[in-house]
DNA sequence: TCTAAAAATATCGCTTGCGATATAAATTTT
DNA sequence: AAAATTTATATCGCAAGCGATATTTTTAGA
């Protein structure tokens, strides 16, 4: 007597979750490595593409709140993969640049996308549909950032 | 200079993470109110759907650890949604079962599922392509938990 | 200019999520 | 049956995530 709609099996949700978690299973043994946990790793690869932005930057491009980006910079500074330095011009601001030791960690991880990029493919999901899911997901997450 | 595969916009993986933590969110005003949480939730889903379930059918239906599991029905049986209770046919496993405020709760969150499924609809997912989507991430799970 | 409001970080408390490991009961092997 | 193995839960430690709140600096308004 449950309602259709309860069903987990009907649930765009859940596969959302569960997809992004066993996704985040793949990334572990490619990154513990070099003491990189998944979150970190978006975090380098928003730094790689631009050096030295603001923390709320940073949180921006990740669509992560600032009580969640602060700590892990923390962290990442305390490793030695970037610096956290206060803004002369804005007071407010600190400023995350990257050290040698976080600019050579993409050398190290070129391998990485290839290889979680392999791991996802399947059935449905290929170099081809891949653009169409992609799309579907940022729209969702553009109405839901909204 | 930057490889084109690093760039994170070119990246599912990023997606499927920001979809399901922002999908999470939406879940959060609905579920707050009644004391749950969206994992939470999700045993309640499984529960409601077939009683009385050993720790690790539920796990497993959900994909997840024992580890994540346990804690978070010990909480929800100090909340009093459900009880644990040690098996008689065999003495490892434990029991899981709802409470009368555990089933009560199922008409109470009777309106989520619409609500939530009215916060994803966007240009390129309807109900019509809704299924498809579906589709690519359960292809995709079924990879990934292989 | 003095004050109020806004913006940028940070801290706190709690719940996941999971790798590693421990414990106890059941099953299989010898 | 005793020992080894497997199975089912549970504990521990740590890193997210995030709501709520605090602190500091900048900006806007009176």
């Amino acid at each position: 007597m449950i309602q259709e709609e309860f069903k987990l099996d009907n649930q765009l949700c859940f596969r959302l979750y569960t997809a992004s978690r066993l996704l985040t299973r793949v990334y572990h043994p490619l990154l513990s490595g070099h003491g990189l946990t998944y979150p970190q790793y978006l975090v380098l690869l928003v730094l790689w593409e631009k050096d030295a932005q603001p923390v709320n930057d940073i949180a921006k491009r990740l669509l992560l709140e600032t009580n969640t980006v602060t700590p892990l910079l923390q962290r990442m500074e305390k490793e030695g993969v970037l610096v956290r330095r206060r803004s002369e011009k804005d007071g407010r601001q600190m400023i995350v640049s990257l050290t040698r030791k976080g600019k050579e960690l993409q050398k190290k991880l070129s391998a990485v996308p290839s290889t979680v990029g392999n791991a996802v493919i399947c059935d449905s999901v290929t170099p081809e549909t891949a653009p169409e899911l992609a799309r579907m997901l940022d729209d969702m997450i553009t109405k839901l950032n909204a």
